[in-house]
This record gives structure tokens, C-alpha cells and sequence, in this order.
RNA sequence: GCCGAAGUGGCGGAAUUGGUAGACGCGCGGGACUCAAAAUCCCGUUCCUCUAGGGGAGUGUGGGUUCGAUUCCCACCUUCGGCACCA
């Protein structure tokens, strides 16, 4: 009996898939359904492949090997997103250009990719950041731009005094610059919007998604949308206002103060010259150091803030009330915020400032004060100290005071959104130029799309000088206005990284063909992807904007599917030592090792045998051996002539099936495993282990087709039918009953199928360590549930 | 802090709708084969208790509903993901 070799194999087989080209999908002409099985295109690091993308790739690509032997038409492109931080840092650090790091990564990743023996299609050359590819970004970009979900606002950066360049999030340590630990300070720039907000209540609608609950949740929460009112507070001895939004006006008799954030811009009006500027400035710097999580926490962080020395006057009742800029008012929406002692930042705030409160809810409606407490009211009850509306349950009186604010002019009824508009403007070298042109007659110009790409300028001086590095580019920046001629300038600043990212699965079908245009037809054709496979970790972010992008695609013509995603599946996180594998933590695990001694079926079946892959877990490659003996078992068994009971192996047929159709991989392997356990002993015949052999397929691709080969088929196991356990196998006339008294498992039974309630309880009662607990007892009560259960309560 | 998850043997994990907790694998113990080792094969393996058969406890913690709860409800603890410039 021959043992398994798998490098041998592995290599004999992968050869045989590239020659025959049994993986291309045929994007034009194919009969089957089509089928578009995508994960997420990984970020060219300098850690190459890990464990972690094995962990996705390995079931995206048994899922797609299953789907291809239930008769479709599977793409299951890969890529690149291939611009971003990590590269210009390196860049900056060591001299090295990010386009040749960029290359080094991508042509190692894609060896590794190729050792996984997946139906990936390396050959389509998807990478972000060539000229082929960010043309097509820069021309998303104009669609958006034409149709004005695209322009220009001034919003704040990180920005370090001493490296004189912007930070990202990452790069601020407890607010000091991590490369030269000097201050960061927010500074504003005018940058460039995508208006996705527009968007916000079609990004509502997941009609026909079939998405994870709690990715939907998330996402809507993060929307945020809110009903509530638009109030305006006259200022004190002056014909201006302040608006604030609340969800809560049925709060607005207990509104003693107002803030508004620091960085709103009436804030400069109203301190400027005044005696309270000096404070007012010293405290917006410090609130400037926090980030917006700090800022906005309840408990943690103390609250920050001082008095603008303006007032406002409350329209419920008349009363004057004080401004104060606050941390935890940012400058969202309207930028002011009405405070009362029924919210507990308001009240932390009123009671670090000395600012009186009041109470207007209580549970019974009698009147109660902030001084006997020592912390905010939030909870529901009844009205009191409000006006007509004393004596009416809050919740109740609440639409009925916007109804009433509205009526008396001095607010509206307003819809709120959390979700906030997309800066997609970066002060970066590595990324997809901006393809505006500014021009002193003409203003903004847009790049016509004839002249596209516009190309990222090979410069070899990216050290940042206080502007966008593409700024030193001289031949790049100046250049002649697209409508009068004459001299301009460039816009300099690149796109996000997410932009790049959030139309490429449009782009898959039609990346064979660098010059070819966004075909439609092709669009239509593959769109949309059926499978996404993907970290939960992008759930707000990415699968927000790709839903954002794609629907302004549909919405211009572009593409006819409203969504991109049909199904959506989040592979789990694997760490290592319990911490999120990265370069710097030095606990990067590199999957080579492992195929270079197991082979990939081996790596692959371990990564999902370790568990539900949509869980992840921390790292140990003590079970691989398991796996291991597994493989060669499972050869050597394939070996043996003779033949296993029917039942056993569409048994484990049916549940192997069902398990790869629920992607419970880990239960699909175990069946094979009890299954394997059984036959090695008695053998199987040869449709017996044609059978198997195909369920074994999507898991171990190269030791399938090897068996495959063996029981003498000239063609692709891929290429047959995915098997079906034959029911009649199945049927048993006899099942196992559990036993119990007052709950508790007492013995079990054996009995025919078709037993009626009361022979089965008689059966039952006769059992020596059944009747022991009946005799001398009083049954109140007996329980059958067919096929499961005999229960006697006494 | 807010939003979203997850906690089951020594370890990874399994368990249709509330119905025999611990499948499968690792590890460990015992045995076979061998001069020996490796590999392989066979048996056992939640914990405590006990004379065979059994009995008791047990799914993060504390309560609750139920004949019966890993599964449903309430409160809490711990860990993980995200919080808008890491991708």
C-alpha cells in the first residue's frame, strides 16, 4: 500500500490545473450560472501572507470548488489594494520607492497564493495602483464629481508641527506624533467630500441581502438615523441664533445651558476681543489633544470646557442661559448641543462648571432636584415644571412638543444622521492622484476623461515638506486648463485607499483587458458578486462605501444591480499569543513552513478543523498532525478493496454535504474522519469511493483528484457532479430513546420507530433503573416526544 | 464610553426547533508490531465518588422560566472587533 506524498502530488496537480486552465472562468459565453466567489483583495504588505489570509483564502476557495461541482460558473478573481500608508512610511524610513516594495510584496504574495492551490486567477493583475487600474478610480471619481457628490470643504488633520506633514489616526500616540514625539495639533485644510450622507437612507434598505444580522445592525447604527427637532435659541440682546438638534425636546424645560463645539465657527465671533478669549483658546487647544473617542466617553475622560461669554434664551420659558464650548460637542451637524440634568454628560459638565439644573422628569411626576442627586435622570416617566405639558408621561409628550415647538416657529421637525461625509482627500504620495485641475480664470476642473490616467509622477523625494509630497512634482503640478488653456495647477493632494477599494469587484471582469472601457454589459453580466468573503473588522467602513459607490454607479447608469454584495460571510480573526498578528508586535506566523512540510490540503483542512472559520482563534499547529495522519489514512483506505455498509457512507455523504453547505467545514471534516475511522477496516467499492472521494474534493482538491485519477477517470474530479446520499440508506426502523425522571437521564431504550406513546412509556417503566425511581412514588406527569425522549415526572 | 460579537474537558472544538453535553481531532495513559526507535494499528480518556451496576457535580458568574436549559429571560464579569487618516 502506497503512502501519501504530498509535495509530489501537490505539484503534479497544480501543473495539471494551470495547463488545462480548468479554473479561467469563462467571462463571456458559459452555459452554467454564473457565479462570482470573492474575498477581499489583500494590502501588499511587507508581512507578506500569514496565517490570517489562509484563514480566508482556503474557504473561499472550498467554496468555490463546491460551487463549481453544483454546476456553475465560478470567478473567483484576486488582486491587490495596492496604494496606502505602510509603503510611503517604509519609503520614508529606509529610501526604499513604494512602487518597488510594492512590486517585491505583490510578486511574493503571489507566489504564496499560487501554493495554496486555489482557483484564484492571478493572471487578471488587479493592483490598485497601476496606471490600468486608478485610471478607472480617477473616473469614479468624475462620475461622483459630475453629478455633485463630490466638492470641496474645509475639516481638520492631524497635523505635526515638527515633521511638518499630517498624521493618520495610527500615527498619534496619546496626542504626540509617534516618528518625532513632538505635539500634534488639529489644523484645517480644504479637502475633498464624497457627499455620502445623500446616500444615507437608501444605505437603509437591505432588501434581498443576505447579510449577517449583526453586520446590519452595525451598519445601521452607524448610520444612526434619528427623529428629532431642529431648535433655535435666540441669542441674548442680539437678533442671531443658535440651532441645536435634539432628539429629546420633551427634555427643553429643563435646559439651563447650551454648548457648541470649539471648533465651530460662530465660537471665533463670539470670543474674539472679548474677556473671554484667552480661556477660550487656551481650552480648545487642550480639548484639540483628545481624540473624538476621549472627547465623547461617558465616565472615563473629564469634561472640558469654559464660557464663551455669550447667552442664549431658552424658548420654553423665557430664561437666559449661558454657552460654553465643550470636548464632548463635536463639530457634527449643528455643533451645539441644548444641556439638561437629564443627560449624564450634560450633568458631569454642569456639576465640574457650577452650572445650576433642573429636573422635569421623575418617575411619578413629583417634583424632584439635581441636588438630591448625584448623578442624571435618564430614565422615562412623568412631566413636571412644563408648561402644559406637566402631568403627561415624557415618551408621550414628546412628539407632541415638537408638534408644538414647530407650531410656535422657533424650531422644525428635522431627520438626523450620525453618519458623516466621506473625506476622501490624503496629503500622500502613494495614492491615486485627485484628477481636478485648479485654474485662476476657470476655477475647478475637472480632469476630462479623454486625458485619464492621470499619472502618479515617479518621484524619489516623498519626504514630507509641509504639503502633499505630489506639491514638489513640478512637471506633474503645473500644467495648462483642460477649458481656457492656460496656466494651472494640479490638485495635490490622492484619494483615499477606500476609494480604491470600493468599485474593484466592478472591475474584476474587465481587468484582463488593461485599455478596455467600463463595459456595462459585462457588468450586468457578473455583477452582482454572489459571495463576499471578508474580515468583520471592514464592516462599517469598506462594505459601507462599496455599497455607497456601486449604488451611485447604479444610479448613473453604470450597473443595473442596485447592490454589490448579495451574501456576505465574515471569516473570524486568528491571532497569535492572543494579539492581532503585525509586524511590530513580532508575532507574524507565516503559513510557508507548514505547506513546505504538510502540503496545502493538509494547511487548508487544519485552518478549518481548528473550529467554525467564521470565529477565528489563536494559533497552535499542535492539532496538524491530526489532520495530517488524516490525508495519508484517507489514501491508504482509498487503497483497500471491499465494501462498507451503505448506511455508513451516504450517511456520512449526507452529512458532509450539508455540513460544506453550511460552510461548517469542521464538521464536514469530522465526518470524513468517523467515516474513514470505519472503512479502514472493512474497505469500500469503487462507486462507494467515488462518492467520498467527491465530498473529500473542495477540502483536499490535490488528494481528491489523485484518488480521483487512481479509480481510473481521465477528467477533472471538479468536473463531476457533487453527490447526492441516497435516502434509502438512510431509513432506520428503530430509534434510541433517552430515558428520564423528573428530568434526569435514567437509561436509555431502543425501540421500533412507528411505537405508539403508551407502549413505549410501558417499555420504559419496566427498565430496572426506571421503575426503582417509580415504585413508591406518584407520576404527575409522563412525556414522549417521538424519536427523542421518555419522561416521567414524580 | 458607544455599537457588535464570544466564553463548553488539559487543549481546538461538537450538540436539528428547549430533549442522552463532550462528536471529531490534539495531548495523555495502556497495549500490539520492532533487537530498538520512528511510523503505523488497537483500547481507554470531563471531574469527583463507588464493590460490579451505579451515584453526584458540570457548558464564564449569580438569579429566573421549564418535567428538562450550552440553547429562552434578567443582572453581572472577562476577552475580542469597530469607532470615521492602518487596511
Amino acid at each position: 500500500m502506497n503512502s501519501y506524498n504530498p509535495n509530489e502530488n501537490e505539484a503534479k496537480w497544480q501543473k495539471a490545473w494551470r495547463e488545462s486552465g480548468i479554473f479561467k472562468a469563462d467571462l463571456e459565453n458559459s452555459e452554467r450560472p454564473k457565479y462570482y466567489n470573492l474575498t477581499m483583495f489583500p494590502y501588499p504588505s511587507g508581512d507578506k501572507l500569514h496565517i490570517g489570509h489562509w484563514y480566508n483564502y482556503a474557504p473561499v476557495d472550498t467554496w468555490g470548488r463546491y460551487m463549481k461541482m453544483k454546476g456553475f460558473e465560478v470567478f473567483q478573481p484576486m488582486g491587490f489594494d495596492s496604494f496606502g500608508l505602510p509603503a510611503e512610511n517604509y519609503a520614508i524610513k529606509t529610501g526604499v520607492h513604494p512602487a518597488e516594495t510594492t512590486r517585491t510584496n505583490i510578486d511574493k504574495m503571489k507566489e504564496q497564493i499560487a501554493a495554496i492551490g486555489g482557483m484564484y486567477d492571478l493572471d487578471l493583475n488587479l493592483e490598485t495602483s497601476s496606471p490600468e487600474y486608478y485610471k478607472w478610480t480617477q473616473w469614479v471619481f468624475l462620475q461622483l464629481y459630475k453629478n455633485g457628490l463630490a466638492e470641496r470643504r474645509e475639516a481638520p488633520v492631524n497635523w505635526c508641527t515638527s515633521c511638518q506633514t499630517v498624521l493618520a489616526n495610527e500615527q498619534v500616540v496619546e496626542g504626540i506624533c509617534e516618528r518625532c514625539k513632538n505635539e500634534v495639533i488639529r489644523k484645517n485644510l480644504t479637502q475633498w467630500f464624497f457627499k455620502i450622507t445623500d446616500y444615507a437612507e437608501q444605505l437603509l434598505d437591505y432588501e434581498g441581502l443576505d447579510w449577517p444580522e449583526k453586520t446590519i445592525a452595525m451598519q445601521k447604527n452607524w448610520i444612526g438615523k434619528s427623529e428629532g427637532v431642529n431648535i433655535n435659541f435666540k441669542i441674548a440682546d442680539s437678533e442671531d441664533s443658535l440651532t441645536c438638534y435634539t432628539t429629546r425636546p420633551d427634555t427643553l424645560y429643563s435646559v439651563t445651558f447650551m454648548v457648541i463645539a470649539p471648533e465651530h465657527p460662530l465660537v471665533e465671533k463670539f470670543i474674539s476681543g472679548t474677556e473671554y478669549e484667552k480661556e477660550v483658546r487656551k481650552v480648545t487647544k487642550e480639548i484639540q489633544g483628545q481624540t473624538d473617542i476621549e472627547r465623547t466617553s461617558t465616565g472615563g475622560k473629564d469634561k472640558l470646557g469654559a464660557y464663551i461669554g455669550v447667552d442664549v434664551i431658552n424658548p420654553a420659558n423665557g430664561e437666559k442661559i449661558p454657552v460654553y464650548i465643550a470636548n464632548f460637542a463635536l463639530m457634527y451637524g449643528t455643533g451645539v448641543v441644548m444641556a439638561d440634568a437629564h443627560d449624564e454628560r450634560d450633568f458631569e459638565f454642569a456639576q465640574k462648571y457650577d452650572i445650576p439644573l433642573k429636573f422635569v422628569v421623575s418617575e411619578d411626576g413629583s417634583e424632584i432636584d439635581p441636588k438630591d442627586f448625584d448623578e442624571a435622570y435618564v430614565d422615562d416617566g412623568i412631566l413636571f415644571n412644563s408648561g402644559e405639558f406637566t402631568g403627561m408621561n415624557n415618551r408621550e409628550a414628546l412628539p407632541k412638543m415638537a408638534e408644538w415647538i414647530e407650531k410656535d416657529g422657533f424650531g422644525e421637525k428635522t431627520i438626523n444622521f450620525r453618519l458623516r461625509d466621506w473625506l476622501i482627500s490624503r496629503q500622500r504620495y502613494w495614492g491615486a492622484p485627485i484628477p481636478i485641475i485648479y485654474c485662476e480664470k476657470c476655477g475647478e476642473v475637472p480632469v476630462p476623461e479623454e486625458d485619464l490616467p492621470v499619472v502618479h509622477p515617479h518621484i524619489e523625494d516623498y519626504v514630507p515638506k509641509g504639503q502633499s509630497p505630489l506639491a514638489g512634482a513640478e512637471d506633474f503640478v503645473n500644467v495648462n486648463c483642460p477649458k481656457c488653456d492656460s496656466a494651472a495647477k494640479r490638485e495635490v493632494d490622492t484619494m483615499d485607499t477606500f476609494v480604491c477599494s470600493s468599485w474593484y469587484f466592478l472591475r474584476y471582469p474587465d481587468a484582463m483587458n488593461s485599455a478596455k472601457a467600463w463595459e456595462k454589459e459585462h457588468a450586468n453580466k457578473w455583477m452582482p458578486v454572489d459571495m463576499y468573503i471578508g474580515g468583520p473588522e471592514h464592516a462599517c467602513m469598506h462594505l459601507l462605501y462599496a455599497r455607497f459607490i456601486h449604488k451611485a454607479m447604479n444610479n448613473f447608469g453604470f450597473v443595473d444591480s442596485k447592490e454589490p454584495f448579495k451574501r456576505l460571510v465574515h471569516q473570524g480573526m486568528v491571532t497569535k499569543d492572543g494579539a492581532k498578528m503585525s509586524k511590530s508586535k513580532g508575532n507574524v506566523v507565516s503559513p510557508d513552513e507548514f505547506v513546505e512540510k504538510y502540503g496545502s490540503d493538509v494547511f487548508r483542512m487544519y485552518l478549518m478543523f481548528m473550529g467554525p472559520f467564521t470565529d477565528g482563534g489563536d494559533w497552535n499547529d499542535q492539532g496538524i498532525t491530526g489532520v495530517a495522519r488524516f490525508v495519508d489514512r484517507f489514501f491508504r483506505m482509498m487503497q483497500i478493496d471491499g465494501e462498507a455498509d451503505d448506511a455508513l457512507v451516504h450517511g456520512a455523504v449526507k452529512r458532509a454535504g450539508e455540513a460544506v453547505e453550511k460552510m461548517n467545514f469542521n464538521i464536514a471534516i469530522a465526518a470524513l474522519m468517523e467515516l474513514t475511522n470505519s472503512t479502514f477496516k472493512t474497505g469500500m467499492n469503487t462507486g462507494q469511493k467515488e462518492m467520498v472521494v467527491r465530498v473529500l474534493a473542495p477540502l483536499a482538491p490535490h488528494l481528491a483528484e489523485e484518488i480521483w485519477e487512481m479509480l481510473g477517470h481521465k477528467e477533472s474530479v471538479f468536473l463531476a457532479e457533487w453527490p447526492e446520499a441516497d435516502e434509502k440508506f438512510l431509513v432506520t426502523d428503530s430509534v434510541t430513546y433517552a430515558v428520564q425522571v423528573n428530568g434526569k437521564l435514567r437509561a436509555t431504550l431502543e425501540l421500533a420507530k412507528e411505537l405508539g406513546k403508551e407502549e413505549a412509556l410501558e417499555a420504559a417503566r419496566s427498565l430496572e433503573n426506571v421503575a426503582k425511581y417509580l415504585k413508591d412514588a406518584d407520576v404527575k406527569k409522563e412525556i414522549f416526544v417521538p424519536g427523542k425522549i421518555i419522561g416521567f415526572v414524580v
